[in-house]
DNA sequence: GTCTCTGGATAGCATCACTATCCACTATCT
DNA sequence: AGATAGTGGATAGTGATGCTATCCAGAGAC
């Protein structure tokens, strides 16, 4: 396959195929001259893959780049994997992680979750995100909010249950490893948009 | 209080406050002369929720605008605001959604919520979004985790009763204005960042 | 033998969220 | 009263990001 053709099957613009290529998104073809190079099913399929990372997931591009960094390296365990995608879909933070109430939070994020008896990495960046969203909230003094805490840790612990157990129900390690990737980010974009309708829908239902 | 001690307190950059003052996020001040102005706790409070969203929910600052000019439009009513919410969050997509599998995949996405019996807007962005994500799945082989959507709703479903609740226990329309924005923005965050955990923590423990 | 296409390199562009500078003027401090 | 710091308003500049466009010498296809 030609890189033209891949361009065209794929549907991604040649000029955007050359620019993940230059970045190290995608691996170069099988030269076959100077000026010529075989591109096939793999080349497509990672490409996608890098689409949907970026266009559904809302990866950055090197955010993208660390995923599949993880994915190509056969030494990093499965579990180290999931951390990484977590690592890469969070981007950066913007917020102020040094005052008195985000510490606070931090230490709140870090009691909701030993409360539930999760065993998290102490540095988990996800911690530091909990915290951002629990200063914030009280900061703006909608602290009511926290009460949903607990909903929501009860609930995302019975998907994960079912969400690693899907993916660990594949054989393969290659299969696996595509799977937490996958999983993740595309899992989460289900999750929101499902969220925001169960919203609309309820909210039509309950209000007066 | 000055613009300096209004930047002061709230720890955001005098010229960015300007800059908000400029894009109309924030309220002009009360002017005192040709060149003063007095901006009181309003002011502070309105420059927190900014940065909330700008910084915990990832919005934009188009975004941040518009959610804005709903919550002070008294006209708009408190499900409209909601959608309104649902649109800045989600800013612009980057998917194409022209190709057949699209298509069949926003069918798809429109049989769940039939199935679930919600009723939500026909073209709901969030119906989009959950397309988007769809449709990447099958291009990706993946369409075992297509599985996981049932989950998803119920799930949904059950934590949008408690939301939605919340904010109607508020008696002031006020109150539940900003509660819809800010449970929608900084709950989302709460919620993937609780995701993430849930899942490092039963993977850890799943794992062989 | 012409015309298209290739890999590789370099440069350009649009958007975004600030950030910096300048200005004439006014509080405020001493 | 005079020095200093701060103000609103305007305009311009910055750095990151994700592409797009153009050019090139060389190869392949018809």
């Amino acid at each position: 396959m030609k890189i033209s053709e891949l361009s065209r099957v794929s549907g991604v613009p040649l000029p955007t195929v050359k620019y993940y290529l230059r970045e190290g998104l995608l691996p170069a073809g099988r030269p076959l001259g100077r000026n010529q190079a075989d591109y096939h099913e793999a080349h497509l399929r990672r490409l996608r893959l890098i689409r949907a990372l970026i266009d559904v997931g809302g990866l950055s591009v090197a955010g993208v780049r660390q995923v599949l960094g993880a994915v190509d390296d056969d030494v990093v365990p499965g579990h180290h994997l999931l951390g990484t995608a977590h690592e890469a879909i969070a981007g950066v933070s913007r917020a102020d992680r040094s005052t008195a109430g985000w510490l606070a939070a931090r230490a709140e994020a870090a009691r909701v979750v030993a409360a539930r008896g999760w065993r998290v990495h102490e540095r988990a960046h996800a911690l530091d995100q909990l915290a951002d969203a629990i200063a914030a909230l009280r900061e703006l003094g909608q602290e009511d909010m926290l009460t949903l805490l607990d909903g929501y840790a009860e609930a995302t612990e019975r998907l994960a249950r079912q969400e690693v157990g899907l993916v660990l129900a594949r054989g393969d390690r290659a299969g696996m490893v595509e799977g937490v990737v996958t999983g993740t980010v595309l899992g989460e974009a289900m999750l929101t948009a499902l969220r925001r309708l169960a919203q609309e829908h309820t909210s039509a239902t309950m209000a007066p």
